[in-house]
DNA sequence: ACCTGAACACCGTTCAAGT
DNA sequence: ACCTGAACACCGTTCAAGT
């Protein structure tokens, strides 16, 4: 076959075979990538530059899945809450996702837009400069720290054994939880925020 | 040549030479290795039992760089606050390790140790179970995001444009600060102590 | 016990050839 | 413009063969 009429493949094909790969297996390869769309290996290449540009594509389709929205007239801890919610959350409906997107550079426009919304608030709470990049650094952190503790769960834990009883009662504790990564977010949320909050009041005599 | 009257492979020799090739290129492979050690592919594997093994033992190597010492009578907050900086500075030496280490199962003895003493640190403040395992999860992902940092420096910044006021400020005022990322963790580590201290003493009623 | 070379089953990317 | 098949330069791991 050469060129047909209607074009085999589509880039939302693509993303989409990709991110079912990953839910999956937690990796995909072009080449099983081409067997899912029942097209050759090399055609992909005629709709996208490479490995790298179908993961920024995925990250895409991710947050396009979890819009941001906060009302007007919200605090700058709400907006950060929430704008922390939708990047850890979009991670959290395909946790696999999260160890793949480690070193990718952020080129996807929502993403950088959803930053944009985190820098905003922080300059509008009195934030200064190297202070707002610290902040999104940590928050940055945090939820990526977050997101992989959804698609690794226990990958700390599994080792406590008996010589590490304070870990393994920890251990123990989160088992019984239930959901731990869950409410370990919930909870670093709350001391992030916490200590925005303290550093914020400090610096403006409250 | 068979077996030879001195071994030519050391595990220190292949440590030492997956670290060199990390800090080098950000990564390594078995025929690199070999080739630097000057041995054949397959010779690496009757020391060894693959990648993964290799990887943790550069984990171990790196924390044995960098122990803890905090005073015995310290209290928890500085305990903490020197185990994340010990956990975090042990890649901050060799920053392109902390990528690979992202989805591997913990098993190194050392860092297990280092767990052991964040937990006991926490239970002995009063923190309690599920706590002190979210607290760690929350201290885990923080550190490991910082290292991250490291070893992607401006992965999200480089793509702020001019449609991104508030993030470009942010970024002006970072590469005027010199060494964001440090900064950005000294800044992130005050936060999150301020934030577990401020919880603990509203639990504790002080 | 420790090394070698060959083999196996994978990768991502390129490119001439087809229509 | 879009697809194919072959080719290239890589991977990690296994295993029979050597001493």
């Amino acid at each position: 076959m050469a060129r047909p009429l209607t074009p085999l493949i589509s880039i939302d094909a693509v993303v989409t075979a990709a991110l079912e790969l990953i839910d999956e297996s937690g990796d995909f390869s072009l080449p099983k990538l081409a067997k899912r769309i029942g097209v050759s290996q090399s055609s992909i290449y005629n709709h996208v530059s490479g490995r790298e540009e179908i993961l920024e594509l995925v990250r895409g389709r991710l947050l396009e899945e979890s819009p941001l929205v906060v009302a007007a007239d919200a605090g700058w801890e709400d907006v950060l809450r929430e704008a922390i919610r939708v990047y850890r959350g979009s991670f959290a409906r395909h946790p696999r996702t999260a160890p793949l997107m480690v070193m990718q550079t952020v080129r996807d426009p929502q993403a950088i837009a959803l930053y944009e919304r985190i820098a905003g608030a922080l300059e509008a709470a009195g934030f200064e400069g190297a202070d707002v990049a610290s902040a999104i650094a940590m928050i940055d952190s945090f939820a990526l720290g977050s997101a992989l503790d959804l698609a690794a769960p226990g990958s700390v834990w599994e080792a406590a054994q008996g010589s590490s009883p304070a870990l393994g009662r920890a251990v123990e504790s989160a088992a019984r939880l239930g959901s731990r990564a869950d409410a370990a977010f919930e909870f670093g949320l709350e001391i992030l925020i916490d200590g925005l909050r303290l550093r914020h009041e400090r610096a403006n005599h409250i």
